[in-house]
DNA sequence: TATTGTTATACTCTATAACTATA
DNA sequence: TATAGTTATAGAGTATAACAATA
């Protein structure tokens, strides 16, 4: 009963395991730039130069939208995002980083997983490998 | 400046962008089972019969030993978790699942990540290659 | 009427500091 | 004195429900 069927199952185990070991150091490195982890994942969603209305970035948090209202206005008033009202539905609001807000952004992003360390133990090959799967996975 | 020097960086900003969709999944996940991530996260630090001190789960999630008190109350009282003095030092407790425990775990880890499917449509050689870096990303 | 974002409320998670009981 | 765990406290994250403005 220990390695017998479970052929598929390594692959997935590692990935939580992965995870896991990610969401452990999470906290550590987003306090490295005084932010919270789920600062990071906002700051992680909001591309440069692609506004996002506040209900998609709650269905992307899969959070209420009552969390992004106090999420938001933390960040903004680092004047890290800015809230835009949208031309189409007054309803709406739309929120875009400021340009301090998307070099944190970039900063963050290439700190969070070092990719010399452990990445650059992989060859070439492996690397693409590595690529090509997680682009399916994630698809 | 889209595809040309950046060829070790993709494999990371790939890893980067699955941890944030099972950061995002996590909560929706654990409320299946009536859990919270954090509580998630430590089912799936303690190992069945490997009981752990409560000082080393604070270590592994990388977070104050106060916390673990209450995140450990709250496991307790619900029969996933006990708490057992230590022979060797009176001032630790170590931390044990249940029998309970250890079927919510199993069942959780199972869930967390279906290998069917995104998992199944990865070949056998695939998958072998995948495990074998994510050891080398883990060891 | 339905929807977007906010507010009010309550609970969990988290860190800091002070405490206890052991060592 | 130092360490393991707890308690007290405060702030951030989260969901639910009720609300305002707009559609």
């Amino acid at each position: 009963m220990k390695s017998t069927k479970s052929k598929p199952c390594e692959a997935w185990q590692l990935l939580v395991k992965f995870f896991f070991t990610q969401r452990a150091d999470l906290p550590t490195l987003a306090s490295e730039f005084e932010l919270s982890p789920a600062q990071c994942h906002v700051l992680h969603l909001i591309e440069p130069d692609r506004p996002i209305p506040m209900g998609r970035l709650a269905e992307a948090l899969a959070c209420d939208a009552s969390n992004v209202t106090g999420l938001i206005d933390r960040l903004e008033s680092r004047g890290l995002v800015r809230r835009r009202p949208s031309a189409d539905d007054r309803r709406v609001k739309s929120l875009e980083l400021t340009p301090a807000g998307v070099r944190l952004r970039s900063t963050v992003l290439e700190r969070i997983t070092k990719p010399p360390d452990s990445l650059g133990r992989l060859s070439a090959d492996e690397q693409r490998a590595l690529v090509k799967i997680l682009k399916r996975l994630l698809d």
